[in-house]
DNA sequence: TCAGATTACGAAATCGATTTCGATACTTGA
DNA sequence: TCAAGTATCGAAATCGATTTCGTAATCTGA
């Protein structure tokens, strides 16, 4: 049995209000008493319980973090995330809690935020747009702060966090025009919606800016992220009439599969075909030739998006908190001059 | 406000103990004030306070996930982890709350323990093994189940989930063997007590069985992770007057470290000399070449240490679990014959 | 010196559930 | 028909803290 406030209080002959407050920095304590209490909590080993706590304060000092995506696919993702935010909370004297079950499942989280097991939640990877919404004001009507993680939500109103897609995609291009590129294929991923959308828009004003002119059939939606449909993809570039002589994948794996699909075609890198790809995970760095691509300040986004949700909790402001940040063109030897110059 | 038992209880005209048994499935309520108590509770969007029932049931159904490094040198790892770990818990109706910074702090250990917020503790990555025992006999004081992962505490009466190691590298040894090596080079990492030991053992013992001898100049103990360390090692490996002609490295990173530094000085892979990582990291796929190395079941080791936690709060056996998990070894692009032979 | 302020403490309510122990009404069997 | 058993419910205790409010003792200043 662990030592309680009352085992204290008998041990001491003092009252547990009084122990308590002791505890708690209150000022209605001598000195003296406040001393003797610290003396018995070491020698006891006196720890407060957590329920109790959480049960007459009416909070837990805990984060939910709600992955509402198939944790495999994002993990790459999460490995750098997780630390950041983890370090930000615990720096708050909070914990994170992990939710990884709940997509697709409304009831689910209105009963992690009706059991009050945590004081705000931080979404990550939220369903489409409008399902994010729901899921939002589902949240709101509980009173339940929350940050969205690591998508624009285009909508006034909802907290989030999330990386400049418009910009990097932009960049991407930027450098690929740069190279003397004229013709920049484009490979995106529809399921994913403002981030779609975004780098998308990128990729058409980088080209407007260059004067260059929009070729639809250069821009080729996979259904999923299934290798089978890049493969398909790719070479429905290759057998296009005019090829592209560089192209931008939506994300890294689906560049580093059509690395190994152009060496199996004695396609060289970036000699015969620039590739690029996005996000800057890990394995980007290592392949043959490394890639170029874009990288995103994860760890930055997970403290970014716990401090946001812990000011939610705390300051209550009337406002949502939205953060979007830079990315981080990284240029390497996937791309390079276009060889129809 | 939410709504709590008490507004239920009103709303019906029953006693709250009557609702509260109504919803945990006790025998001595009727079926139709049952129904009408479900009905009820569907209609007010009732959920039981968390803190409450915690306090009440001297239990929180959380696990906690103390990650006893520093989180990003084994984010690779955690990432494989952690989903694999989460699934079994949520299936139990558990979940998993992140605790990072408490390494070397074991009072931080203590207070977690005393303060009941969790039911059981993993602890992932524990330091060396007389720390190791002092943590689990810390824990156990506090009748706190824990297991530790993913390392083998050469202590009985510890609970553990580890991969065999020790089969691990001697299969990799065994590997360069066939393809005609004799002089195969080792670099170990001391710091990391058991794993360090079981991999030696498991070379040497390969070396063993084909009646090679060991030759102490040919390992090499790396003081830490840092390239740095790396980079000299490999260059005293290469001035060896009877160097390698097959290097086998503690960790992928140190052999993809390994890979680049060969490129550099026109070593060709697996020509000239051959490499193998250890633990089947995802970057370990896409080099050039591509990395041989020995693959662990992480996934299946978090499953298996969340099950043995389980079992160890409910059903409070006296024997510790211990599971040591085989691993695979994956032969890829960058072993060949001893080019010597 | 005495009213009013201040200091230090404790009694009791409270947070929201679960659980124990009775109590009542209704059945059942001899 | 009546004692014993069963089904259904409620009052109250309990989990372990925090917080409000009241009280006694001490201090302050005119």
């Amino acid at each position: 049995m662990p030592v309680t406030i009352k085992d204290l209080s008998n041990q001491l002959g003092l009252s547990r209000s009084t122990v308590s407050k002791a505890l708690n920095g209150r000022s209605d304590v001598s000195s003296a008493t406040r001393e003797r209490v610290l003396r018995a909590v070491d020698e006891l080993g006196y720890q407060p319980s957590a329920a109790a706590r959480n049960l007459r304060r009416q909070r837990t000092e805990k984060l939910g973090l709600v992955v509402n995506y198939p944790f495999q696919r994002v993990a790459d993702f999460l490995a750098e995330l997780i630390p950041g935010m983890a370090a930000v909370a615990e720096d708050a004297e909070y914990n994170l809690i992990l939710y990884t079950s709940m997509a697709g499942n409304e009831q689910r989280i209105k009963s992690l935020c009706r059991s009050r097991e945590v004081d705000g939640i931080i979404v990550a990877w939220p369903p489409g747009s409008s399902e994010t919404v729901a899921l939002s004001q589902l949240m709101a009507d509980e009173q339940m702060p929350h940050v969205f993680l690591p998508r624009r939500v285009s909508n006034a109103g909802i907290s989030f966090v999330a990386a400049d897609h418009v910009q990097g995609a932009r960049a991407l291009t930027q450098h690929l025009i740069s190279l003397g590129h004229k013709r920049i294929g484009f490979e995106r991923l529809p399921e994913v919606y403002e981030t779609d959308g975004d780098r998308h828009a990128g990729y058409a004003a980088a080209l407007r800016d260059a004067g260059i002119a929009y070729d639809p059939s250069l821009v080729i939606s996979a259904k999923s992220t299934d290798p089978h449909y890049h493969t398909r993809s790719f070479k429905t570039f290759l057998s296009h009439p005019a090829p592209p002589t560089a192209i931008l994948f939506f994300t890294d794996p689906m560049a580093i599969n059509a690395l190994s699909l152009a060496k199996d075609q004695k396609i060289r890198i970036p000699q015969d075909l620039s590739i690029a790809g996005y996000d800057g995970i890990l394995a980007s760095g290592v392949t043959e030739p490394a890639l170029t691509t874009v990288g995103q300040a994860v760890s930055d986004m997970g403290r970014l998006a716990v401090e946001s949700l812990l000011q939610l909790i705390e300051e209550q402001p009337r406002a949502p908190i939205q953060h979007t940040l830079p990315v981080e063109l990284i240029v390497r030897r996937s791309t390079g001059p276009n060889p129809k110059d």
